[in-house]
DNA sequence: TGTTAGCACTCTCACTCGTTGAGTGCTAAC
DNA sequence: GTTAGCACTCAACGAGTGAGAGTGCTAACA
């Protein structure tokens, strides 16, 4: 009982046999690899070598005389491996970031779909929270009939705004003088701290009282936002393209699990490496199994990092995906970092 | 050869069999009918004239020992009987709508969302174009690093923004200047005519050329998304929960077909009952042959319509789906209408 | 004339039983 | 250590069968 680890021709074999998986999603053959991979060795050989890396737990048979399938175990060695080397960023997908993510709209989103669309998975994008956001500047933009759009900007730049009701008098000189005084007197707080000082402000016969409830409400919805990850899902339906999930429940199941974000969240939040690999179980989400989740951090500034990743069944092209999401973290990175 | 049209007993009996089949998704039998709803006649009156129903185009038989399967000739009877009758708006329904639907957030996203949530189908709003629209408003909120906010709000209250660069020399009061100038002598004018005089402004010595190119790229984007109408579609994946789609393909093929959005455009433009129901081939989407859309028309100001609607398997309670389109589309109408 | 009981008939569904083919494990020879 | 050969296993497929659901038709009844 000697028999030494997984030698260099062993895997050879297990990595053959992962690609003409990834590639067929059929179990494979003895014969299949002797004749299109390692064609100096007989199928006999190879049958000799599977039976091995079967016990060693790297492969699985479905049922006796189908071929091998791989293991999670065998996708780890594989995926170790890939990650050991440099991940090539792919030019082309780099390319096709940069034209689909336009700096001046939801980020996130852009990414999530473009990533989708060039992987044909399921995309994730996942943002950091930010914890005590300062408000930079706060200016009310006139518009028709009584209303106005209160617009807050945050020391990182992020935007929110709402419509609120005022007073039908004020012009947009006075809605100005409002902006400024307000700016002037909460530009610099947090956001909670805005929230706290509107009280006092309400005895302040200056800006009415919709204006101070508007800025307060909206604080507090900025607040919230900002003080929880947010994960935007893209291409979930992609799933339906693989054997996997030719079955509907499965597919239901999936699809369901993926509007639960916390657990997403959580796998996105907790992102050391520059990439990571989730395979099958390794995720703890039920109902995603049979899938492998590979995710990629990028900064976001101050010190904070965000995620981006790709879902899909656990046969899948790692290297390719792997490039793929060198190129999206990168040029998020870019357009978010400092 | 005299046998007259449908009869009130007829009726009576189409509309078990439709009841019962949007409930069940099984062909339903004489017995079934004879014992659940018509319990004074027997199951071979039933057979007779479930026979003479089949032969009128109301009924048919996957196989001939199985019972009988609604046509859409029979859902058409139904729903246009439905139709007659006033909708009755139902309380609940838009009490929800009115919950869920914000005024100051996207309402046709919310909509939707809410829409499909509340009949497991997949919703559809179509917000109609939009064209001659004057800008009401024009301003420019500063924001870290250079770069400000520009905000363009037109007359019928839409708004648009986009971050552009400008002179880091130019503070929140300069940044005030330009906009007063510019809401000055762009207000009333169209998206058009404004990018037309922008031309001529790249020789005024006033805002530098990146805020006159902003401004006119996006007032460029806001007329291109304002001249074409636009739907968003909401629970695509409810159509996984219906037997008819338990078969992936079709289930593929049909959220292929909700992305090609000019189908759903069309028809959802040309909307001129209150309420529209189109079944299967009426719609003219491959694809969805077997399905029903059931749409309603809302105001959205200047004598314009959105409309909303919902799409499923044509086995749908038309009663209960018309109910909540009703609320949806006077919620809608309310927030959106002058 | 409309309604009903009864019965023969049809067709799907679920199950079983060979047959086929792919692929393996083992053995013996090289 | 490698390979040819062979027996063995098991899923997939098709054919055959019985049960059950539901129909159409006929004849009797009110």
């Amino acid at each position: 009982m000697r028999e030494a680890g997984v030698d260099a021709r062993k895997k050879r074999i297990l990595q053959a046999i992962i690609e003409d998986y990834v590639l067929t999603a059929m179990p494979v053959g003895s014969r299949t690899i002797s004749r299109k991979y390692e064609t100096s060795l007989s199928s006999a050989t190879i049958r000799n070598e599977m039976s091995d890396l079967e016990e060693m737990g790297y492969l699985a048979q479905p049922h006796v005389s189908a071929g091998r399938v791989p293991s999670h175990k065998a996708y780890r060695l594989y995926v170790d491996g890939l990650l050991q080397q440099e991940v090539a960023a792919d030019e082309g997908a780099k390319a096709f970031f940069t034209d689909q993510i336009r700096p001046t709209e939801d980020v996130a989103t852009a990414a999530a779909q473009a990533l989708a669309e060039l992987t044909r998975y399921t995309a994730v994008v996942m943002m950091p929270k930010q914890l005590e956001l300062r408000v930079s500047c706060l200016q009310l933009v006139p518009m028709p009939k009584g209303a106005a759009l209160l617009v807050i900007v945050t020391d990182t730049g992020a935007i929110r705004d709402t419509v609120i009701r005022v007073s039908e008098r004020l012009d947009s000189d006075a809605l100005f003088s409002i902006s400024r005084l307000l700016t002037e007197r909460l530009a610099g707080r947090t956001l909670q701290e805005v929230q706290e000082m509107l009280g006092a402000y309400a005895r302040m016969n200056g800006p009415d009282a919709r204006v101070l409830e508007g800025i307060a409400s909206l604080a507090a919805q900025m607040e919230k936002q900002s003080a929880q990850d947010t994960v935007i899902v893209a291409g979930s339906h992609n799933i339906l393209n693989y054997p996997e999930y030719s079955d509907v429940e499965k597919a239901r199941a999936f699809l369901t699990a993926l509007e639960a974000k916390e657990k997403l969240t959580h796998l996105l939040s907790h992102h050391d490496a520059p990439f990571m690999v989730h395979i099958g179980s390794e995720s703890s989400i039920a109902d995603m199994q049979d899938c492998a989740i590979v995710t990629a951090g990028f900064p976001v500034g101050r010190g904070h990092r965000g995620a981006v990743g790709v879902i899909g069944p656990s046969r899948m092209p790692y290297d390719k995906v792997l490039s793929a999401l060198g190129a999206a973290s990168h040029v998020l990175g870019e357009l978010l970092g400092e």
